[in-house]
RNA sequence: GGGCCCGUAGCCCAGCCUGGAUAGGGCGACAGCCUUCUAAGCUGUAGGUCGAGGGUUCAAAUCCCUCCAGGCCCA
């Protein structure tokens, strides 16, 4: 934390050089070499002497209290911290803000808009929307807690052709009751359907229902309504299942209206020009941006750029965060350089989140043909593995479903977000339902183990203890691995990668899990004094380790 | 044709932005560890031209260039 900048000083102050000091100083690959270390390659054209020499010579700072040691090693000089210090204001700071334990208020007075999950209405929720749901969902909490108030944006598609196609579909094969049983599975029936009979007539037809619909046909616009509020109220079930939240549900019909003030205020700016019967706006380095094309209906960008002006009007973001795929770069691109091009400068604080797409092992997903995966489906497949694992390790456990539900939802967030999400990710049904190893169920049984301790230690864990005891390697090491918990978030949240928290907390429970093989807490073999210090640090881990978890999404279970 | 992304053990991945001390995990394989805090765990062994080549640097998986392979987008 601060004893980064401490050194720093301490450094400054010695060598009287203007130097980045802060940003030279990194943490040792191994333990014994300290706990921050300053390598000294950088000051030997200035001091011309040999990097060695300079760490040996630095060893002569003289030590402030907090400072145990002094080393040089090589051309590195490596500071070994006080445990008394070091260790007693970690563990304090987390065992006072508990759940607030990382948080911070650097985004105060700031807001953040996140746009995502964003499911096509007409269109099944497949294991693809995975991706845009927990990445975004990781997102809101992240910067939350870091102290932007944050609004959720659930920017449903429920405009487009496809509502053409399904309506005629509707029409001709549809049935209301099974419609009402289980809308988004039910309209996706009918949108296979459509394509397997799939003839140029039908297209037609397809194409006429949506004009009509775009023209305010009163029984095109009462289909789509029905359409619209059935899929959203369950999309919205689902949505509670996974505990994932939005401040708001406005979707792509909703910017309807606005179209054509958009496309006139662009006009009236002078940056739009025709080409081929299209209405464009040209772009420096990149392809032009289509408003209008000649006969069908707006595109998607004077859509988004009519939602964004809304967005902006409505919450004054100071940055608009878009977790859409990968695919969806130059579209974003295009219509970010529109806005400033029209001289809107917060066009500047508009980011596009791009993650890689979900791959298949055979071949891809095809939604027209039907071959799909719904993400519904694989979280009830998660859960059901869940409990089947729980009926067999921990068959006395209390509230089993609820258990299940929070493990295997947990499981398959956990799998998306550990991985960078520039890179394409292959979903694999043994994967996404291995809960060993690196997985979210790991991390969770990490933290029910912790927990059990403490419920075993049948006390209040003490605040006061000598933090002297703290002397095997894997203790040493988990405390600071918990001081870098600060850091991570604030990476997580600069890079708008939740898979840098999902790696930490892997990281942390593993060495967890080694201390908790080496270093007994409980037990009459176990000295008093030893067990007080070792049960603080279970309790402040479990801490860090949920909080951690929170902010991925995931619940983290006391008992599992 | 133009642009963007990616390439690290048999497989999946982290590290790359911000260059530093022997390149880390997981799965799978093999060998071990439950009368003691939850074995969804832990320990050990085997497994690497960090796609290739060049450059910058005291130092390159990391930065720059070229090439090769894969993915995506635009016309």
């Amino acid at each position: 934390m601060d004893f980064k900048k401490k050194i720093s000083e301490l450094l400054k102050k010695e060598l009287k050089l203007d130097l980045d000091y802060e940003s030279l100083l990194e943490v040792p690959p191994n333990i014994s070499l300290g706990n921050y270390a300053f390598p000294c390659f950088k000051l030997s054209k200035d001091l011309k002497k040999a990097p060695n020499q300079i760490a040996n010579d630095l060893t002569k700072i003289k030590k402030p209290n907090w400072i145990k040691e002094i080393k040089s090693n090589g051309p590195y000089l490596n500071f070994y911290l006080n445990p008394e210090h070091y260790f007693k204001k970690i563990l304090k700071a987390i065992e006072k803000q508990k759940d607030k334990f990382g948080s911070s208020n650097i985004g105060k007075n700031k807001t953040i808009v996140i746009d995502y999950s964003s499911p096509n209405i007409a269109k099944p929720f497949s294991i693809a929307h995975l991706r845009s749901t927990a990445i975004g969902n990781s997102l809101y909490k992240i910067n939350s807690f870091l102290g932007y108030k944050v609004i959720g944006i659930n920017y449903l598609g429920d405009w487009g052709l496809q509502f053409g196609k399904l309506i005629i579909a509707f029409k001709k094969w549809g049935d209301n009751n099974k419609l009402k049983e289980n809308p988004i599975k039910y309209l996706y029936e009918l949108y296979v359907k459509f394509h397997e009979q799939e003839s140029e007539a039908l297209e037609n037809e397809a194409r006429a229902w949506f004009c009509k619909l775009e023209n305010g046909d009163k029984e095109a616009l009462d289909i789509w309504k029905k359409f619209s509020t059935l899929s959203l109220k369950e999309f919205k079930k689902f949505y509670t299942l996974m505990d994932v939240k939005f401040d708001s549900f406005k979707g792509e019909a909703a910017y309807n209206k606005d179209l054509n003030k958009v496309i006139r205020m662009l006009k009236n700016k002078g940056i739009t020009e025709m080409s081929e019967g299209a209405l464009i706006v040209k772009l420096e380095n990149i392809a032009p941006c289509l408003l209008k094309k000649k006969d069908e209906a707006s595109l998607y960008a004077t859509r988004d750029i009519a939602a964004a002006i809304d967005r902006k009007k409505q919450y004054n973001f100071t940055k608009a965060l878009y977790v859409v795929d990968v695919r969806q770069s130059l579209h974003f691109q295009q219509f970010f350089s529109v806005l400033n091009k029209a001289g809107f400068e917060w066009s500047k604080d508009l980011e596009h989140v791009p993650f890689g797409l979900m791959r298949f092992k055979e071949g891809t997903m095809s939604t027209r043909k039907g071959k799909i995966i719904f993400l519904e489906d694989v979280i009830n497949n998660a859960i059901a593995s869940v409990s089947k694992i729980i009926k067999q390790k921990n068959p006395k456990l209390k509230n089993k479903e609820k258990v299940a539900q929070q493990v295997g939802i947990g499981a398959v967030f956990f799998w998306d977000l550990s991985h960078d999400r520039v890179k394409d990710l292959e979903f694999d049904w043994e994967k996404v339902l291995d809960f060993e190893g690196e997985t979210g169920p790991y991390v969770q049984y990490t933290f029910a183990r912790a927990s059990s301790i403490l419920r075993k230690a049948k006390k209040k864990v003490a605040s006061n203890v000598d933090y002297s005891l703290f002397k095997q390697d894997k203790e040493i090491k988990l405390i600071s691995m918990l001081d870098r918990f600060n850091e991570v978030i604030k990476d997580a949240a600069v890079q708008s990668k939740p898979s840098v928290l999902a790696r930490f907390i892997l990281e942390l429970a593993q060495l967890f899990n080694e201390f908790y093989h080496i270093c007994k807490c409980l037990g009459n073999d176990v000295e008093k004094e030893v067990s007080s210090a070792r049960l603080l640090l279970v309790q402040t881990t479990a801490q860090v380790l949920k909080n951690g978890l929170n902010l991925l999404g995931i619940s983290a279970p006391l008992e599992m």
